[in-house]
DNA sequence: TGCTATTTTCATTTTTTTTTGAAACTAATG
DNA sequence: CATTAGTTTCAAAAAAAAATGAAAATAGCA
């Protein structure tokens, strides 16, 4: 078979379909590793490799998943900054597209999800440290420590975040 | 009241409570953030303030959980290197500390839940490499970029993690 | 403005994950 | 070596998370 013949049997504005399943499974975990449902995964890796915009139901129709999930899954997409929305002349519908920046995906996800734990746990620790027991107690030193480590653990977060989202500069 | 009339509240060995509850209501986010079930959170938050080591009967007892549930978790802690047993003298239970260098706990965590991901993402992305479609085609390009960047991004994560290990040695 | 296509919302159902508890297993001890 | 304290395992129950689907809301168009 020749690159033409291969080429021929592929119609038009038709993703390769191996590659759009590996692509939708690829995103399937990678966004489970983020804490994100299976069907945010889908969608992302499904819009990845589609050169032309998708609308929802088409979203939906291609991956065999109720409107609602469709919507819900775009809706958090969209909050993470992971697609964007393209006009499409003579047509209402919203069209999507991957956004194939990874930098803006995780730096948003960092500031959304991690950080704002990151800012109740150091609210956390000053409780502890109020909460400390009298100094002439004899575990003084163990509970001080324990709260020093903690202290430690999110001053590095609290450094290191902000650095891994610069260096995601993908 | 003087700092002994506040000890002398305090039984021996036995923890500020409200310490206790700021430490698991503190692990169990942390843990959860890393996927892991609440009763894995709040048994480590249980040990790391705790002077003293306790047994799964203990742990099961004060956090009103199922000794299953305190078995299971444990065994996660003990796989995750975030919890050691310790010997104690004329007891045949098994007594367990928290492990409180945070470095190991996450350097475990990567090798074993991140790291065979990354491996996992470069396989299929060769595999992608050859359902590519023909040069000839009019998304040749398209696909091209897409799996660079795919690329890009599983040669970053590969350079982060460890790198992110190795800074974490709180 | 009224009509209709499209999207969102949310109560309900389904699926997945976690916990329970009791039986099986293990290993100290008399 | 039989007993029993301690632990693990795992099927079943409970809880939590995600998906569905239909009604409500919204927004473009005639």
């Amino acid at each position: 078979m020749d690159a033409n013949e291969k080429y021929s049997l592929q119609a038009k504005n038709e993703v390769p379909e191996a590659l759009e399943l590996e692509s939708i499974d690829f995103f399937v975990r990678l966004m489970n590793l983020l804490g994100l449902p299976r069907s945010v995964g889908e969608i992302y890796g499904l819009l990845y490799f589609n050169p032309t915009p998708l609308t929802m139901d088409q979203v939906a129709t291609k991956l065999e998943i109720s409107i609602g999930s469709a919507s819900q899954g775009l809706k958090t997409l969209r909050s993470l900054k992971a697609v964007k929305t393209s006009y499409v002349q003579g047509d209402r519908r919203d069209h999507y597209l991957a956004e194939s920046e990874f930098r803006r995906l995780f730096s948003t996800f960092l500031n959304d999800e991690i950080l704002p734990h990151l800012e109740s746990a150091i609210d956390r620790i000053k409780r502890m440290e109020k909460e400390m027991p009298a100094k002439s107690s004899e575990d003084f030193e163990f509970y001080n420590i324990r709260i020093e480590k903690l202290k430690r653990l999110t001053k590095a977060s609290g450094r290191l975040l902000p650095a891994l989202a610069r260096l995601l500069k993908l």
